[in-house]
RNA sequence: GGGCGGUUAGCUCAGCUGGUUAGAGCACACGCCUGAUAAGCGUGAGGUCCCCGGUUCGAGUCCGGGAUCGCCCA
């Protein structure tokens, strides 16, 4: 006996884990990621970049969640017929390498590294950033992202390197860089430069001065504005004698390098008399706390606004310090406007009077909005101190910052200038590796003039598609409309070195577009040179007769990674045109820009979008990619972020093998939308895996294991036209489905994709598979078991199909089993095949909207037998249903059969609007009365409530109006301007929503008593088939005792127990084989089952 | 201090341009079903829609203020 070969592979349990590693094996010995790659694109290209990560770190859970939606849109639009360059990269310089290298080899002051030392620092450096890509590339592999890692980009390779200097190049050729200062945060003695995130944990709360300083005013110099103003209030100026404006500070050390004091603009500030210190003008919120503070009262004379001020002159408190710093010119000068070029009251928005006196010391060298409002009003800078913390000026020359504060505070009493000296507790940001206090303060610095593009940054923009919307206007679009000069210089080791060589002189500065132009300067080929510190330091060479060397610093590496789109392609060019053997790269990158999608976290607008956005616009003034997606940050279960310190990191690795990266992917598509936050647990994992995999899982095991008993024909299905109508109504829910998804994914909706998924999925498990079961098994009717099996096969391959970019994995394992079986010349991997296209003449929608009111009525008649207390198997005479409108009830007659069996009842009616048997609820159409009435509304309710409903109903269903009497009027309500819902009758168990109702009769005879019972011994048989371990085609004979009521359900009942049970025979004589007995209020019985 | 976003059932999340009784899944309890069966389905309980004020016939939804959490910037 030969066993005829299985059309399908046997579908058991479902083991994800097992089968994604399967999988995976398939793709790698078939390459099909290749393939994939290599398939006719008649659409062209669907441009995607990789924004890099450093390959430093491990791969976590919130790179699952990025790479999940890098991958889906690709897979998406491949299947479409695009081309995806899907080119890994890597980002490789920067900060976090440093300092762990730092750390390994116990390196702090890196001013001091020689370059032995800087040499073996990269080299570190170099070695360490790929220290954990082996892990990388497993995690991404094995999570089904398709990312081509063998061709990644590396922002360290020379190659990228020179592409960014060329990109450099062309912004300095345009003007576009210059040099300025920059303030910022220094570890005094060492003077090195840290980041924010070095100081982040540095902050501790300590006592610093809070000092109140009079600065004394020109009165020559009062603004007419100030005049008319204090003229107004009765008060003479000249009258006062002197008048100083009351500027406060933490920071007695910054005050020898004082240019300007600030106001407000807005605020109101106060002309007061103090008994101690003659006129002062401060903040009018100021004056209570400060005379509570300095204990004295002071009398209001005049009010003042902010801004009535500007360019108010005033004698600086250590005036002989532009004497010290050889700016004497610049004291006391004006400009060609005859203002003056310091010392003098500014306006800033940053000023507040909650602490101090509403008035801002300025010294700009110190502090970042300082330096801000110096440029803006075009003052120079007074450095009292150097880079090292010590004083250049005053008495407390040489001495460490913070120490100067008390000489200075004692030098400015005994000169009358205090008014106050008390301390204030704040907190302030402390170098944990040296526990100096932070100095900020301003270096000069190498900017980007971005905030000279505003306008097209601004522009360019618009054009970007943001997911979700709201950053585009808000996060980003502020950030670019509150543009600064970007500082692209850093003072470090292991980056993108600047390609500025400068004369020794100063005089002269060149950008070095190429590593030809820059062997052609130096005389001697460099191709083989490291473009890293030290050994590009080391080129230098001589232009008219001076020696040019390059400056020190490297390259902010957020430039480095929004230089992708040119430098992944070594893209180099002169002038508009590709350098000399660069054409196929200019090719390559023209192919490739800009982007069509882009996706990370939201931590990326001021990083990556911005340095892409900034990069593309200042070159080409356009975006650098069209759609991006916006991720939220991944947090544990309660909300905190997920971190080492704190032992809440979920690792991806375990949960790939414990549930199955499809699992983990499906939870990141529809969890929550992509830009909030999302709580991740396992929990969640698990839920995404049963609730969605499971269920399709399900349904997919169920087909194959009945197509392997029936083997259907699935080449030759039976046209759709034919099939009937159980099943025509699930192709069109198919084309349906089809559009949803495409739409959805058409607009990067993963998340409103996989909801359609998912619904879909429960129906077809719920309500197609649910009521069609006895189709697939012993259905003698060929025609009716052909279309069965048709219909649900195609439906299956649909959905591997749609879901394939969501959850690559069991998508090809059901088209390897269902298709690649049945039609040899299907595509070698779900991946490879044709995005469905939807087929609008399949779609009934009038099909679609009975079956609609079909399975709402049963949940409401499942939900009356619920409460009935009549189970299910007890058969019921009769259910009333009716449903809101014409067609649904058509549909319900339609389906009447449907339904009886689904509820097990015999009869089942459909009551129309206006029957006897029914009452109604009559309520107002809102949106359209609400419009048309308004205030009158709360009168049309009342007088409804009083009505009888029935008449209504029947006016209603007659088209005709309804007059209604309101205590002012009488008005009419035209038909679609009230609703009607069914209520439930009297005397049944009924259940009522919104216009559908399902009323069960609840009446119990003999017969149906019987049948009810039958159907328990059947139950009871079938568990005991299961318990034996039956197949589902195995035959038994039955022998049985029984009592009771059993004893007549078996007599009368006795041929369809066989027919349901596979029962070959069946005998009243004490039981043998396997046992089974049923006992309860109406009697017993006993069977015993023999394998026939 | 500023900007952006969140706050809805025990948990994770939906709720479109304001409209009648605010939903789903999970978990829990109870029940049903049984030829997909260590699966499936239903029902139930569970809500001051963060708070206060305003607009409106009507506010989870719009406006103002506040609280709180997260992210970014200073």
């Amino acid at each position: 006996m030969v066993e005829e070969k299985k059309l399908f592979q046997e579908v058991g349990e479902p083991n994800f884990p097992k089968l994604e590693e399967a999988v995976l094996a398939f793709w790698r010995e078939n390459n099909i990621f290749t393939k994939s790659d290599q398939k006719p694109a008649p659409k062209g290209e669907f441009v995607f970049y990789e924004g890099p990560p450093t390959a430093n770190g491990q791969p976590a859970m919130h790179h699952v969640l990025a790479r999940s939606f890098k991958d889906i849109f690709p897979r998406y639009k491949s299947m479409q017929g695009y081309h995806i360059t899907r080119k890994g990269g890597w980002d490789t310089h920067g900060l976090p390498v440093e300092i762990a290298v730092e750390k390994k080899l116990g390196v702090l002051g890196r001013k001091s590294l020689n370059q032995e030392e800087i040499a073996e620092f990269t080299r570190q450096c170099r070695e360490w950033v790929f220290a954990n890509i082996e892990d990388w590339n497993y995690f991404t592999e094995r999570m089904g992202m398709w990312l081509d890692l063998e061709n990644a980009y590396v922002t360290y390779h020379n190659s990228y390197i020179e592409s960014v200097w060329n990109l450099l190049k062309r912004m300095w050729d345009r003007g576009m860089i210059v040099q300025d200062y920059k303030v910022v945060p220094l570890s005094p003695r060492i003077s090195t430069t840290l980041s924010q995130n070095e100081i982040a944990d540095g902050y501790r709360e300590v006592d610093d001065p809070s000092v109140y300083v009079r600065f004394p005013l020109k009165l020559e110099t009062t603004p007419m504005a100030v005049r008319e103003k204090l003229e107004a209030q009765g008060v003479r100026l000249e009258a006062l004698g002197e008048v100083a404006i009351l500027v406060w500070t933490t920071t007695p050390w910054t005050l020898p390098s004082n240019t300007m004091a600030a106001v407000h603009p807005e605020m109101e500030y106060a002309l007061v008399r103090s008994p101690s210190a003659g006129h002062l003008i401060l903040a009018r919120e100021a004056v209570a706390p400060l005379q509570a503070l300095h204990k004295e009262d002071l009398e209001v004379l005049a009010h003042l606004k902010g801004a009535d001020m500007e360019w108010w002159e005033y004698t600086p408190p250590f005036p002989e310090v532009c004497v010290e710093l050889e700016a004497v010119e610049a004291q006391g000068q004006r400009r060609p406007d005859g203002r003056p070029v310091m010392h003098f009251i500014a306006l800033a928005d940053f000023v507040s009077a909650e602490d101090g006196s509403g008035v801002a010391h300025e010294a700009p060298v110190y502090g970042a909005e300082d330096l801000e409002l110096a440029r803006r009003y075009g003052t120079p800078l007074l450095f009292g101190t150097d880079e090292y913390g010590i004083m250049r000026v005053s008495k407390e020359r040489g001495k460490f910052f913070k120490e100067a504060d008390k000489g200075l505070i004692q030098d400015l009493k005994a000169r009358g200038l205090l008014y106050h000296a008390g301390q204030i507790r704040h907190r302030y940001p402390f170098h944990d590796r040296t526990g100096d206090p932070i100095l900020y303060f301003a270096k000069p610095s190498w900017y980007v003039k971005t905030s000279n593009y505003r306008a097209q940054l601004w522009e360019n923009n618009e054009k970007i598609n943001w997911v979700p919307p709201h950053i585009k206007h808000g996060r980003f679009g502020n950030w670019l409309k509150d543009n600064v000069d970007w500082a692209i210089s850093r003072e470090r080791y292991w980056g993108t070195p600047l390609p500025f060589w400068v004369a020794e002189d100063g005089s002269e500065v060149i950008c070095v577009g190429s590593v030809r132009e820059l062997s052609a300067l130096a005389g001697r080929d460099l191709s083989d040179l490291d473009l890293h510190r030290p050994y590009v330091d080391e080129v230098t060479f001589v232009k008219d007769g001076k020696t040019f060397r390059r400056v020190p610093e490297v390259l902010d590496v957020w430039f480095d990674s929004g230089a992708m789109p040119y430098a992944q392609w070594h893209l180099m060019l002169e002038g508009e045109k590709p350098m000399e053997g660069y054409e196929e790269n200019y090719a390559l990158w023209q192919r490739h820009f800009p982007a069509d999608f882009i996706c990370e976290a939201i931590d990326q607008t001021r990083g990556w979008f911005y340095s892409l956005h900034a990069i593309a616009t200042l070159l080409y003034n356009q975006p650098a990619f069209k759609n991006v997606i916006c991720l939220g940050h991944l947090v544990d279960e309660k909300g905190f972020k997920m971190s080492k310190s704190k032992g809440n990191v979920v690792e991806p690795l375990p949960m790939f093998d414990k549930y199955g990266a499809d699992a983990v992917r499906w939870y990141m598509f529809t969890a929550s939308e992509p830009g909030e936050q999302k709580r991740f647990s396992e929990r969640l994992v698990q839920e995404a895996q049963r609730g969605f995999l499971g269920t399709l899982w399900n349904v997919y095991s169920f087909f194959v294991l009945y197509a392997n008993l029936d083997r259907p024909n699935l080449n030759q299905r039976p046209e759709v036209a034919i099939r009937p109508e159980m099943d025509r109504w699930l192709v069109a829910r198919v084309q349906q489905l089809i559009q949803k998804v495409t739409a959805a994914l058409d607009a990067y909706d993963a998340r409103g994709g996989g909801k359609e998924l998912e619904r879909f999925v429960d129906e077809l498990s719920n309500w197609y598979v649910r009521r069609n079961r006895r189709r697939f098994w012993k259905n003698e009717d060929a025609l009716d078991r052909e279309a069965a099996y048709a219909t649900l096969w195609e439906a299956l391959v649909t959905v591997a199909q749609l879901c394939a970019p969501f959850t690559p994995f069991v998508a090809e394992a059901l088209w390897q089993n269902l298709v690649r079986s049945v039609e040899p010349k299907a595509a070698e991997s779900v991946h490879l095949s044709d995005w469905p296209q939807a087929n609008p003449a399949l779609i009934d929608h009038g099909l679609l909207t009975q079956m609609g009111a079909v399975v709402r009525v049963v949940g409401l008649a499942r939900s009356a037998r619920a409460k009935s207390g009549i189970k299910t198997r007890m058969p019921l005479p009769r259910l009333l249903v009716t449903a809101p409108s014409e067609e649904e009830r058509v549909g319900l007659q339609h389906f009447a059969n449907e339904i009886a069996e689904e509820l097990n009842v015999k009869q089942v009616e459909v009551l129309a609007l206006g029957e006897e048997l029914l009452t109604y609820r009559v309520l107002p159409n809102l949106p359209i009365l609400g419009k048309k009435y308004g205030k009158q509304l709360p009168a049309i309710r009342a007088a409804l409530a009083q009505m009888d409903s029935r008449a209504i109903a029947r006016a209603v269903r007659a088209g005709q109006t309804v007059a209604l009497e309101l205590p002012e009027q009488t008005i009419h309500l035209a038909p679609e301007e009230l609703l009607l819902e069914a209520l439930s009758p009297e005397g049944y168990a009924a259940e009522e929503e919104e216009g559908y109702l399902a009323a069960l009769e609840v009446r119990l005879d003999e017969a149906l008593r019987l049948e009810g019972l039958c159907r328990d011994l059947i139950r009871l048989i079938q568990q005991a088939r299961k318990e034996m371990g039956l197949k589902v085609s195995d035959r038994i004979h039955l022998t049985y005792t029984a009592e009771g009521p059993y004893a007549l359900a078996i007599a009368q009942h006795g041929p369809r127990i066989q027919e349901e049970t596979l029962a070959l025979s069946l005998r009243a004589q004490e039981p043998q084989g396997h046992l089974v007995e049923l006992s309860d209020e109406e009697g017993a019985a006993r069977f015993g089952l023999q394998k026939a």
